[in-house]
DNA sequence: TTGACTCAACATCCTTTGCTACAA
DNA sequence: ATTGTAGCTTTGGATGTTGAGTCA
């Protein structure tokens, strides 16, 4: 209410402060400086100012539409879908261990594998003579089609409402969706029963290929929950977007058909599992689904398979392929048609140290580790591979401004970070965006280079080429407090800095050390920030008293700077070590050794000492109390009040 | 229906070589 | 008087990323 009586000025600065950030501190002391030199301003100006800002925030949170959930919540979230990959890739490795059992492939054979099909999927085999691979192939795939039509006339899919779907995550903690557990024995029943829901349906029918000595592989595409959603959930929402998602979902079940609709609304049209066979005379693995879409497929750009990005239910983020060997494989590659833009932003090895980690755990999971699998697996590995590599590059440009961000093949010159610059700058195509007129140059990653200062390119252990040019220059960043000394000198350090790219450097190689004598900086030191750093005849020692050893025996050396920590409000070198001449290494190590026995045992010494005077003191005190007792008599105490003389007494007594 | 654009929150990058007081 | 070390304090500003919502 006081704003509007206000003058024009005051209107002015208080514009400027809420364009600025509150924790500006020199406009916080502008304001000061005005408050206390012009005293013509009244007080309330002050007060004014706070509740502006804070209204201006509350106002900011009200314009939130959506809320979002706490970090704690995220990790949670990341957990839960880590901890799912594992439990699902765990169930598919179960259940194809199961579908390889004797017995039961046995019973397929003897009862549904007739000679017709036998001699359609081994066609080699059984013709006279050698015979063309693409009639071979075309035998075979003769050969799945029967076996699949076969398999879904006789197979009963009852019980549709069982079955794997992706859940939100509202519902990932409820105990709405009960699961049957079955065994094996169970399973057993269900398949030769020919009776049971969908996703032992497709089971059964790889068994069913396995018992007609088709490399089949079960096909599973996990659905754990989006752990890159973070909005908070709501259960009034929640309901709100079920009805929603359901009259999707009848839309999308118009087209394309799937022959089976669902009867549980949560299950997709598309399928968790279905089935690939390796095609020995193509050297290609063809995908069957003998449940859904009862289709043979050989895919070639896009799968049938492959679920609209709106799906709720199914999602295909990771495809995991269990094969009669056992080896697990992730074939997402092969069903997810925009990979590369689309899919890998779900995924969890999109962040790097997951990315290792899940590549590890298939490993693990999987029964052979690379070097232990047979001639015809490695073959089977490297051709399928090869294709992957072949969908990476056909996939080609995403078709959307977003799906060009990070993305590992192109960028748009547009979406830059400020340190990249393109070299050669040469484009490899255009593209036209929605919403946009003019045509948009795209441009190979691997022609963006990331741009480094002098001092940056040294501690990654480069410095440059004799000659090189400044690609860019960046304003230096204004000065800043740190503790209660400035660390930068007014004069030289607002110069600006000078950016330059990779191929601009060369590898640094430090002055060799000499005579015994260890080139040092201008602090003394040595910097050894990476291992091409250590010096030519020096050794880099990382010893506990490294430092003292050297100065013990009396050689020269230099403290090995490693990196900086930035911790407090100073900046520290990081020391792990030194770097003494190469010959002194076995010396100072040695010397180290000693060093670091002599300090347990002075530790221990340290121990006994502590005790010897508790001892003291006790026996001491004991000593007194008793002359005092004799000399004056005892004096009768509290009982409450320990008597030393008393726990003596009862100590000798019980030993 | 799709995707560009905007917004706010969060994440990550960049920074790049101590000081003081006090006990032994 | 000299020397060694425990304890201090746990940056922060700029840039980049992201999902959700709006709107054409």
């Amino acid at each position: 209410d006081n704003e509007e009586s206000d003058d024009d000025d005051s209107d002015d600065e208080l514009e400027d402060l809420l364009n600025f950030d509150s924790d500006n501190k020199n406009l916080f002391l502008d304001v000061f400086k005005n408050i206390n030199t012009d005293s013509s301003k009244p007080d309330e100006e002050v007060l004014n100012v706070t509740i502006k800002k804070n209204l201006n925030e509350s106002n900011k949170k009200k314009n939130r539409k959506f809320l979002i959930i706490s970090k704690e919540e995220r990790d949670f979230r990341k957990k839960i879908h880590i901890l799912y990959l594992v439990c699902m890739i765990i169930h598919g490795k179960i259940r194809n261990k199961w579908i390889n059992d004797p017995m039961l492939l046995n019973f397929l054979l003897a009862n549904f594998i007739t000679k017709k099909v036998l001699t359609e999927l081994h066609p080699h085999k059984f013709s006279n003579k050698k015979q063309l691979n693409g009639l071979y192939s075309r035998k075979f795939l003769d050969g799945l089609k029967r076996l699949m039509l076969f398999w879904s006339n006789i197979f009963k899919v009852s019980n549709y409402n069982s079955g794997i779907f992706k859940k939100k995550w509202s519902e990932i903690l409820s105990n709405d969706f009960p699961s049957e557990s079955i065994d094996f024995n169970k399973f057993v029943d269900y398949i030769l029963r020919l009776n049971a829901g969908r996703d032992i349906a497709v089971q059964g029918f790889v068994a069913l290929l396995r018992a007609a000595d088709v490399n089949a592989r079960l096909v599973f595409s996990l659905q754990p929950p989006d752990f890159t959603s973070i909005s908070k959930t709501n259960l009034d929402l929640n309901l709100e977007m079920e009805t929603d998602s359901l009259n999707k979902r009848k839309r999308l079940g118009l087209s394309p058909t799937p022959l089976l609709r669902p009867l549980n609304p949560y299950l997709s049209p598309y399928p968790v599992f279905w089935a690939e066979a390796w095609n020995p005379y193509i050297k290609k693995w063809i995908t069957i689904d003998p449940v859904h879409f009862k289709i043979v497929e050989n895919i070639v750009r896009k799968s049938k398979l492959e679920p609209p990005l709106n799906d709720v239910r199914n999602q295909l983020t990771y495809v995991i392929g269990f094969d009669k060997f056992g080896n697990i494989k992730d074939i997402t590659r092969r069903y997810a048609s925009n990979y590369l833009s689309k899919t890998r932003r779900k995924r969890i090895d999109r962040v790097d140290n997951w990315s290792l980690w899940y590549k590890k755990m298939l490993e693990k999971l999987s029964k052979k580790s690379n070097n232990k699998k047979s001639k015809l697996e490695k073959e089977i590995d490297f051709l399928e591979d090869l294709e992957f590599k072949k969908r990476d590059i056909n996939e080609g440009m995403p078709n959307s401004y977003q799906d060009f961000k990070n993305h590992p093949v192109y960028a748009l010159e547009e979406q830059l970070k400020q340190n990249e610059i393109l070299y050669p700058k040469k484009a490899c195509g255009t593209i036209k965006l929605k919403g946009k007129n003019k045509l948009l140059k795209v441009y190979r990653r691997e022609n963006v280079q990331k741009l480094k200062s002098v001092r940056a390119w040294f501690i990654s252990g480069r410095i440059l080429k004799v000659g090189a040019r400044t690609l860019r220059i960046r304003k230096a960043k204004p000065m800043k407090l740190r503790g209660k000394n400035f660390t930068r000198d007014f004069d030289e350090e607002n110069e600006d800095v000078r950016l330059y790219a990779e191929f601009q450097t060369e590898l640094y190689k430090p002055p060799p050390v000499k005579d015994g004598k260890v080139p040092k900086t201008e602090y003394g030191k040595i910097e050894v920030f990476q291992k091409s750093m250590i010096p030519e005849g020096g050794a880099l020692i990382r010893e506990k008293f490294a430092a003292r050893a050297a100065k013990i025996i009396g050689v020269d050396y230099a403290l090995a700077v490693e990196g900086f920590e930035f911790s407090g409000r100073s900046v520290t070198s990081k020391i792990p070590g030194i770097v003494v001449a190469e010959e002194y290494k076995e010396a100072v190590l040695l010397v180290c050794d000693q060093l670091c026995q002599e300090q347990i045992e002075q530790e221990r010494n340290d121990i006994e000492m502590i005790a010897l005077n508790a001892w003291k003191i006790l026996i001491n005190s004991l000593v007194v109390e008793d002359r005092l007792n004799r000399e004056h008599g005892e004096i009768i105490e509290d009982k409450k009040t320990i008597n030393s003389k008393d726990i003596m007494e009862s100590d000798l007594k019980d030993n």
